[in-house]
DNA sequence: ACCTGAACACCGTTCAAGT
DNA sequence: ACCTGAACACCGTTCAAGT
């Protein structure tokens, strides 16, 4: 197995052939629009004018290109402007801020989380957080455990949004399924809210909100 | 195309070739024990005997037989039995039910995440807990968005929990990226403790407490 | 150092034909 | 009603060979 290039050895090169870079920025394109399922070595080669054993030089493998692909997606997550004079109303525009970017991106979210990747997609918020709470006055375990609870849960919301279009056919819908249970012991008004669809953005700003507001303010 | 035989029609039929259901019980196998990139329509023939296109007569695609695999699981998801004396302890315990459910099916976890299909799956758990903050005093909409919480924090954490063994290299792990950070204005104990690896099931626990706490407690 | 061609071992799916 | 075979249009990856 020839060993890949890296990112460390930029070596000039001369102008011809392929780049490892119109690889990853073509690979980036085609997630981005159709999704890690639409991305094929052959295609991709193709579509460079070239042919996928080519790639294999430079990449090293699809799971390798994949990895690259978030990692350019993961150095366009920029760290938020951060805004807000209350600390949780500051560490909520933090969180919003990364559902907003995932959900501009729900292909390239999804392949970060294929590829085992939150970690690294999601360290810009842990550190933008990890500020605002040192600064809300939290310290040590009180401070790390907020933390993960709200990148847990900020993650957690982003990976379960990103289905563009749900891939289930409509009866499985949450609200179809309502529908059809057995309401005993169910207040009739929670059953009839259930009934309605889920303002997404809704139930993550609530449960944020709540969240952090019970994280900053319970006493240690 | 051929009507592919549906649940409600069992249809006697000659002990002869396959039926829908070893089929459906094979695939399960295989998506559990190897997941499900390891289900292939030619593996999943030649083990049971037969050939591709016999499956493609009963279940009609790979698609289709992922969702009947996925829902052979939903239906195995039973409601918790629900323990503990006050509504957050029982609200608890069934949260933590459903994730050591899920936590021992990881690969047919991912399945029903990666169909689309949380929202079936993660029915029971649903139905459960509207009975529970029901019996906990909660009304309509407090109770709906109390409910929806919950659950998205639930489905959350599982479904970022599914990923086994970690696909990513050594160095993506979070520990690992918190070692080259630039430390300007966090707490030094904070730091501390995120070059710890995070305890899952500590956060899972802590997240939820902290947050079903402040559901059932805040005033409407 | 970089690219090419041929080959291997797979896929999902369709369709006409059999019993 | 159910199964088979052949065929189509794809895959990822390896490897020896070229320049």
């Amino acid at each position: 197995m020839p060993e890949p290039r890296t990112t460390s050895t930029p070596s000039r090169r001369p102008a011809r052939g392929i780049t490892r870079e119109q690889i990853v920025d073509a690979a980036v394109a085609i997630v981005e629009a159709d999704g890690v399922g639409s991305l094929s070595m052959r295609k991709l080669a193709t579509q460079l004018g070239t042919v996928p054993t080519a790639i294999y030089w430079h990449i090293g493998g699809r799971e390798q290109l994949l990895d690259a692909v978030v990692e350019r997606f993961t150095d366009r997550l920029v760290a938020a402007q951060v805004r807000g004079r209350t600390p949780v109303s500051r560490v909520l525009s933090i969180a919003r801020h990364f559902r907003d970017s995932a959900s501009e991106h729900p292909n390239l979210t999804e392949a970060a989380n294929e590829r085992g990747l939150n970690a690294t997609t999601f360290l810009p918020l842990q550190i933008a957080l990890a500020r605002e709470l040192t600064a809300a006055g939290l310290r040590g375990r009180r401070a790390s455990e907020a933390m993960r609870s709200i990148v847990y849960v900020v993650s957690g919301f982003i990976v379960l949004a990103y289905r563009v279009p749900p891939v289930a056919p409509t009866r499985h819908r949450s609200e179809e399924l309502w529908a059809e249970i057995d309401a005993a012991g169910i207040d009739p008004g929670l059953l009839a809210d259930l009934r309605e669809p889920a303002d997404f953005d809704a139930v993550f700003e609530h449960t944020l909100r709540t969240l952090v507001e019970a994280l900053l303010t319970t006493p240690a």
